[in-house]
DNA sequence: CTCATTCTACGAAATGATTCGTAGTGACCT
DNA sequence: AGGTCACTACGAATCATTTCGTAGAATGAG
């Protein structure tokens, strides 16, 4: 059990790891290209590369060292990684209450139709799930 | 227009305004006594005050020092200061998209009945104020 | 008046995150 | 072989945040 949850990334350390999400495994180099684009300044290579190597530590990211220029992929999934943020950001925004955090999302913002399906949508499917697991509990209001 | 909007505040002063807002006007005592129970530990009298200064300068925070025990009392509101930082934060973690923070915030989280029932009402809302303020090619901006 | 208490103001240490400069190493081209 | 280029490793400067210690002023009790 040496497997310790990767740490909270830091927010260098999410932007690149959504270069990675997006683009999958890559050089340096590459993840340096794309996150000075996704800025508007250029960032310097070695700061990139000393994240990376920070994240390395962290097992945030894995890489390959087989070739001179190593290729980094991300060692955490996309999903987990925002939930785990979602998390301490609910509890020191909102108290911990995800309600709060979804009304203010949905209330203060313009949601298209499309949006508002897509959510009822799983609205739908979460109450099944709830309702299939538990079966004493069906409640037709 | 000399009215900045006051920068986005700190996880320690976040922390401060949660009490102002809750508790209203408070002197630098009883906001440090609801800072000590809300955590596990006592926190420093002094820490409490430092960051209370700090943020009277960002001006998320005024104060009456009418008394030599001055009184402090929210600058910003609840509601405005959660949604500027739920913009950074939705920008950061989820590329900009609300939609992909709500699915993930309902998915991987247990929602009562009582909560779904309780979107499902917001989202109406939203439809309505989407229908009636908006007609078709009707842009009144 | 004098002492103890409580307050504000301020400096500064400790920590964490981000950035970049420099050094060293290997690869490739001529 | 010699020179140039790209790469990794690493130290260090910078900046923001959080924390606390100390000093000095006002207050109230004896």
């Amino acid at each position: 059990m040496s497997q310790a949850t990767p740490p909270k990334p830091t927010d260098a350390e999410l932007e690149i790891l959504h270069v990675l999400w997006q683009h999958g495994p890559a050089t340096v180099r590459a993840i340096n290209d794309s996150l000075s684009q996704r800025r508007q300044a250029e960032v310097g290579y070695t700061t990139t590369l000393k994240i990376l190597q920070l994240m390395l530590e962290k097992a945030l990211v894995r890489r390959d060292a087989a070739d001179r220029s190593h290729v980094y992929r991300a060692a955490v999934r996309e999903q987990e990684t925002q939930g785990l943020l979602l998390d301490k950001f609910v509890a020191a925004t909102f108290g911990g209450s995800a309600m709060k955090l979804v009304m203010q999302a949905l209330g203060s913002r313009s949601t298209s139709a499309d949006e508002l399906a897509q959510i009822r949508r799983l609205l739908n499917d979460i109450e099944i799930q709830n309702s299939t697991s538990n079966s004493d509990d069906d409640d037709r209001a």
